[in-house]
DNA sequence: CGAAAAGTAAACCGATCTGTTTACATAACG
DNA sequence: CGTTATGTAAACAGATCGGTTTACTTTTCG
């Protein structure tokens, strides 16, 4: 196994670790889950702290591009990608691959305390506003700037509703609200 | 001081604490920040974990009165206490004074590890939504279970985007969102 | 082959955490 | 006054944490 295919293993397991354990999860499990000891462990990651920002910003590197291929298979249709951004989102929540956004809980988690965690995450919500705004753009709506902070706050509320209620229901009412202002463009 | 006067005394700083520094904050900072000691402490409660919990449930019974009772002080109009609750929230949040629902904090803190904080954080929501429900009802809109549903999406949302981008402005998103759903109320 | 690199396992360090206990001071109250 | 409850301060227990180091083994590669 070469150093990067070892690296990207010691990433994998952590993020799944930190993804659904949260970040107080230990070291001692990233090391047992890998099946290195700890002395690779910090031979790659000179502290645990440059791990997370390193995985928030592999998260920002493959999730983005990946979330924008997979809507835009889902919707041939620019017209229809806003939409099928959050069926998208939806449908990993269903199926329980999906636990809120990785950035957001490490900046919720790290603000005022690490700087470069911060800005790893804060980086992740510009792509992930950019994205939105390039399928909001995609509608022909008058207004993609407003469309765009709408979409995005929607977006967000959906998923932390979610998350807490157990339910993917508010993916449902975040689309039925979407529809409205596409609709009804003119606040 | 009375017993329940110190229990309340622990209560308030350790809410303090917990609310802007996490749950992680250790036991010792709430001994030194409200002057007592570890035993002391110990014996109005048992353990750290069902401390978390009473605040949760001390938040629901206090916040949720509070909460209507300034909506109700601002919008003397029933019909503009859904938007009311908005700029009540939004308000605390521009003043530094509001950091988030603490019951949401708890429940994805404690999801899946600590039963007693989850229902007392489902307790809190359920309440919420009630609140909620009850200022949709008020709007005269034809179908308040879907208004009710939408707003707490949109106030989530408005939350945790503002949390995450130190900025108001999602309220304001999230109250142009709402305007247009009364308007034109059928998706 | 044989040296250098990279690995493991485990001891170890100092700090911190929740929680208990001991020793002592203080205040209330008959 | 003396007893009892209540408090503090601090030591202590046992665990866990992030991180370092040591001793030894495996792999890599000229």
């Amino acid at each position: 196994m070469s150093k990067m295919q070892k690296k990207q293993d010691i990433i994998d397991h952590a993020f799944e670790l930190f993804y659904d354990q949260g970040f107080n999860t230990g070291v001692d499990a990233i090391m047992a889950d890998t099946g290195i000891s700890k002395r690779t462990l910090y031979k790659y990651f000179p502290s645990k702290e440059v791990l997370i920002a390193e995985l928030v910003e592999h998260y920002r590197v493959n999730v983005i591009p990946l979330l924008r291929a997979e809507v835009e298979r889902v919707s041939p249709d620019p017209k229809g990608r806003l939409i099928a951004l959050f069926d998208v989102r939806q449908a990993k929540f269903t199926e329980g691959c999906f636990r809120g956004c990785f950035a957001v809980s490490a900046k919720l988690e790290y603000a005022c305390r690490n700087a470069q965690i911060e800005a790893a995450s804060e980086a992740m919500m510009a792509d992930m506003n950019g994205l939105m705004r390039a399928f909001c753009e995609m509608t022909g709506h008058p207004d993609p700037d407003t469309l765009t902070a709408q979409a995005m706050v929607l977006f967000n509320g959906a998923v932390v509703a979610a998350q807490a209620s157990r339910s993917a229901k508010p993916f449902d009412t975040a689309k039925g609200i979407l529809r409205v202002l596409l609709s009804f463009p003119l606040p």
